[in-house]
RNA sequence: GGAGAUGUCGCCUAGUCCGGUCGAGGGCGCACGAUUGGAAAUCGUGUAACUGCUACAAACAGUUCGAGGGUUCGAAUCCCUCCAUCUCCGCCA
């Protein structure tokens, strides 16, 4: 979200920022804000006048009453009253017009930054990066359910029977995996330097609309029934909610907090529920990283943050590569984003792991999430948000890319790091043979 | 979940019964000044945020006493709803 004043003082520059992202049908909300905050502020003027003199006949009259003069107390009201209407129309006025350009704000992109490469859509997304050479394997490579299945390590159908579709039972080793992987990202970001924290894993439709779009809120979110709470769908709503109109020292930042929870998401409309695997599901466990900083040090994490992210991958023996978004595929809010993506070497190709965004400013103008200098003077912070690791997701990453095979049976290696989160086993074995469909 | 109490300017607190002179008194803290060789102590002055106007100044105006709504010419003060905190009971992991 833009500054208002920022709109009405550079409306070329801004509409120059909607032609780069493609998304022509914005630019008449321009125009379109700048006229309702004109009307806004012209109401708000002539509403504060009326107010004003209220305010001033409203004390007269209590002085007027002290006296004893109740009969000139009595035509002071009638003038006040006179007034009542025509305030009364204004404020409703000002009400609506306020709303409306808010409305329009959050419409109208954040100006990306100028690193960040034009294109249409993610089609034309740039590889920044690739880390780590891709795996190739010289045996057949299960599909990633079947390689968890061969460990009895999941159980879809009951899921199914249990939850329906879009759920799923891990079990066994695949399942202490799953937890491995949770809490070695959690120590990783704790050792650099990052505040571990467990939020609500529900919050209220006051942070929900505070923490996204209309749009996403109906694709995304559960309602919990007859309370006014939503399942959360990343530990970012509630973390970032947390700050949601606070004044925060300077001399406490950065912020730097990583959060785990369980997320939950609908997924409705675009890519949906995908019949096979676990790639795209109603739940799934995270471990998010958070920043909040001063304004000149967001480009610098922005960069330190996708780089955690690729230490950690290749900590656990997975290539990955950087993506950047062209501005087209950039989300309204964002600055500047890179996605993490991990070699699969079953599909050939990278899939999307982490995603790391710098907002700007503009998060933090939407929800009031202040920082007060050294000589006092108030500002807007920068916030930055990506994923450390989000299994079951990374789950297919990490069994695909340890796998091995004797011949009749699989096992997947346990990389180094991850060992002592998994009782010291250097790897699993696969207790079902390999019967492809 | 039930009963009661509370929520005021960085912190503590007065004001709320009986609405007007309360955007709000006092103390602490903080800043500046006086005093001092220097310091402590003392004394004096100042001490919220947001918006509009504007020179991102001052002045002025508006809004804000947990949040939202209502009554009223006028609400910190009366009414309603919600939220948070504390105490007791219940229920639990």
């Amino acid at each position: 979200m833009l500054d208002i004043r920022f709109i009405c003082e550079n409306p070329d520059l801004v509409k120059e920022n909607i032609r780069k992202k493609f998304k022509e049908d914005k630019l008449p909300l321009v125009d379109e804000v700048i006229a309702l905050y004109t009307e806004k502020k012209d109401v708000n003027t002539r509403a504060n006048d009326l107010r004003a003199n209220r305010n001033k006949v409203s004390k007269q009259i209590g002085v007027l009453m002290g006296q004893g003069k109740r009969e000139e107390a009595e035509a002071a009201k009638r003038l006040v009253t006179e007034q009542a209407e025509e305030l009364a129309a204004l404020e409703a006025k000002e009400a609506e017009l306020e709303t409306k350009v808010r409305e329009i704000q959050m419409k109208i992109p954040n100006i990306v930054d100028p690193s960040v490469p034009v294109g249409k859509d993610d089609s034309e997304n740039v590889e920044v990066e690739q880390f780590g050479e891709q795996t190739d394997l010289d045996f057949e490579i299960p599909y990633h359910t079947d390689i968890m299945a061969l460990f009895n390590g999941i159980d879809k159908e009951s899921a199914g029977r249990v939850a329906g579709e879009g759920f799923y039972y891990l079990m066994g080793d695949i399942a202490r995996m799953h937890s491995a992987v949770t809490a070695y990202a959690r120590d990783f970001m704790i050792d650099k330097g990052f505040i571990y924290h467990i939020p609500p894993f529900m919050i209220r439709s006051s942070v929900v609309t505070g923490v996204m779009s209309f749009e996403e809120m109906d694709s995304m979110m559960y309602k919990i029934e007859g309370e006014d709470l939503y399942l959360i769908g990343t530990s970012e709503h509630s973390m970032i909610g947390k700050f949601i109109d606070t004044i925060t020292d300077e001399s406490k930042l950065p912020l730097t907090l990583t959060s785990y929870s369980p997320c939950f998401r609908k997924e409705k409309g675009a890519h949906g529920i995908e019949e096979r695997g676990i790639y795209r599901i109603h739940q799934f466990e995270k471990q998010e990283m958070i920043v909040i900083c001063k304004p000149e040090d967001s480009m610098k994490w922005f960069d330190k943050m996708w780089g955690y992210s690729v230490e950690l991958f290749r900590s656990l023996d997975i290539p990955v590569r950087t993506l950047e978004c062209c501005t087209g595929d950039l989300a309204d809010l964002k600055v500047k984003s890179y996605d993490v993506e991990a070699w699969s070497p079953k599909q050939k190709k990278y899939f999307e792991v982490c995603s790391c965004s710098n907002l700007g400013d503009a998060q933090a103008r939407r929800l009031g999430i202040r920082i007060k200098g050294e000589d006092g003077k108030k500002y807007l912070a920068h916030t930055l948000n990506n994923t450390v690791v989000a299994p079951p997701r990374m789950l297919i990453a990490l069994l695909e890319n340890n796998l091995c095979f004797d011949g009749e049976y699989y096992s997947v290696k346990i990389p180094k790091a991850l060992q002592p989160y998994m009782g010291g086993k250097t790897e699993i074995k696969a207790i079902n043979k390999y019967n492809p469909r």
